[in-house]
DNA sequence: CGGCAAACCGTAACCGGTTACATGCCGTCT
DNA sequence: AGACGGCATGTAACCGGTTACGGTTTGCCG
């Protein structure tokens, strides 16, 4: 039942080990006869090479290891589908896992992958820098999404979070808005903190001598009906809201309509992300083009793989707005 | 800067490969002294063994293969969400490969996998049994969920399509509709002809009498949209459409409202999958709880390899009806 | 103190491939 | 005819682990 090794196909085609691995490979110098005689022995033995045994001996398991943080949705689904479309095209195939909380099982997702893969793409937008490097693996390529900022000696994405958060406060002003509210995601999260920074910086360069508005967030639907409470009930005034991520938006929209505030007229709504039910409910978001990241990351680092040498660039993903219903002028 | 070997290890510390080996793997005969001094020399050389290696003398690869067609969205992201829980969890990592599209492709995405993976959990729901039967790896324990109905001889999950769509036609029927229109999925999907099956049976149970209507679909927002073009066009007289997926669903509400048509008063709209878009936009549906169904099945895989001897068992998985607003009495 | 068993540890074979090197065979040139 | 070059092929070392087996040490007993 073992399935075929190498050395079946040999005995099976009466030829050494080493024809048999030259007449597979492709390697110049078998004479026709004798790879014919081999793969028709492969082929009536169903024999398929060993990948384990193969990445060994040759120190390359054509494999990349992916680490990815709880996401949900279309955002993940989007991402490995792009991952696994680079990959496969390039004759690489993909280890997957998830980290589930935080810290040491980061870790142990890792070393696990240690001597199954040949380069990493790690997303980790809650990992400090200091976790990051003692979980990496000394020696393999590795691309960081989304990671600490410090990071400069890696190869990396990241999203361009203050041209997106600008180009989203630029459409507001644009429309007329002035009390801009911003509803930040939760703590820890890079992302997160990048937009509320660059919400600041705009607002400052916008509406010179306006208060920036920052409300803290959880990147949940409750996060934003919390605001959206708030909002109802008096306690803030603005004609904007601009959420950190689209599950906010959405339930901030619902709280404002529930609460008899009209959108957009009253207030504005908008988020990021682009999930599929922001384009159904209408909501002006920042679209992220996440299949797209997700097949480049590793197009990146099978380069390194193929001898295109160390890449430490640092390149800035750039998300579109998307203007629909609730930011009409 | 290539990674420490158990060789590095063992000089290190100044015993053999064999010691450093029995001494991490926790086998009883090292004395303590020794231990700690292999011990201590791999962390300060950052060992991790070399897990290709260790699959080789073993023959175990502590992987778990997983193919997958192109699945969208929330489904995709939850199943795989449900798989790398129960991997992780039981000490196995997951090696992930979508297929693009049919056939060859299929098969070369199984082949890639032998050498690296103990056991593979196959989803097909457009594959036929012979083209499986031929990309299977044989002396590979397999798992096929929605697979075709003919395999009886490997472990299987499969959607009970018919119980499902049984029980929402039965919702329908119970709530005052009478004439009642399927929208089927893409031809060649599995599940998609089991419900358009289930739907003509269950139709001549609750509505004897009555011709059942199945119109073509394709499991995506357009084929919903074109049935409400014709339903607001005129050409189809009904009071309740049930779509195959969730997508359709939603994209036939759209079009019904657009045009007019009010849900679920003149007509009722019904899906399958309880998709979060569902959820949200009230529609009834059939619940799958598919990280569950996910885990279960790298799960049973898992048991199989630990040995708990061949499985072949055929398991049906209860979709769940979940009635929302658009098929309200 | 001698003898013996048990505990510990090292050597080497093995997992299934790749490949450097050695070997053998052929034809060609002088 | 003999030397030599080139090509096809086989032998064996190696990748980095695990583990059977045998040797050495240790401890305990009489």
């Amino acid at each position: 039942m073992g399935e075929a090794t190498i050395r079946d196909v040999a005995r099976h085609a009466k030829v050494s080990i080493a024809s048999v691995s030259r007449a597979l490979n492709g390697l110049g110098n078998v004479r026709a006869e004798t790879r014919e005689r081999v793969i028709a022995a492969a082929n009536e033995l169903g024999y398929v090479p060993h990948a384990g045994a193969r990445s060994l001996s040759l120190a390359r398991a054509h494999a990349i290891g992916v680490v990815l943080p709880d996401l949900h949705g279309e955002f993940f689904s989007e991402f490995v589908r792009g991952l696994d479309r680079e990959a496969s095209r390039r004759g690489y195939v993909m280890l997957l896992s998830v980290m589930h909380d935080e810290g040491e099982q980061a870790a142990m997702a890792l070393r696990a992958m240690r001597g199954r893969v040949d380069g990493l793409v790690v997303m980790a937008p809650h990992l400090s820098e200091a976790m990051l490097r003692r979980a990496l693996p000394t020696g393999l390529p590795a691309l960081i999404i989304n990671g600490p900022r410090a990071i400069t000696d890696l190869a990396t994405v990241r999203l361009d979070n203050a041209a997106a958060t600008d180009a989203m406060v630029a459409h507001l002003v644009a429309t007329g808005r002035r009390r801009i509210v911003h509803i930040a995601g939760p703590e820890g999260n890079i992302d997160a903190s990048e937009r509320a920074v660059a919400f600041r910086a705009s607002i400052a360069r916008h509406l010179p001598g306006v208060e920036p508005i920052v409300l803290p967030g959880d990147f949940a639907e409750e996060g934003g009906e919390a605001v959206a409470r708030a909002i109802v009930g008096g306690q803030i005034d603005c004609d904007a809201v601009f959420a950190a991520n689209d599950m906010m938006a959405l339930g901030c929209l619902n709280g404002l309509r529930a609460g008899g505030i009209t959108v957009p007229d009253q207030v504005a709504v908008t988020g990021f992300d682009d999930i599929p039910l922001a384009r159904y409910l209408g909501v002006t978001t920042m679209r992220v083009r996440i299949a797209e990241l997700g097949a480049e990351a590793i197009g990146r680092v099978i380069n390194v793989l193929e001898g295109e040498g160390a890449d430490t660039r640092a390149e800035l993903h750039q998300a579109e707005l998307v203007v629909r219903t609730t930011s009409a002028a």
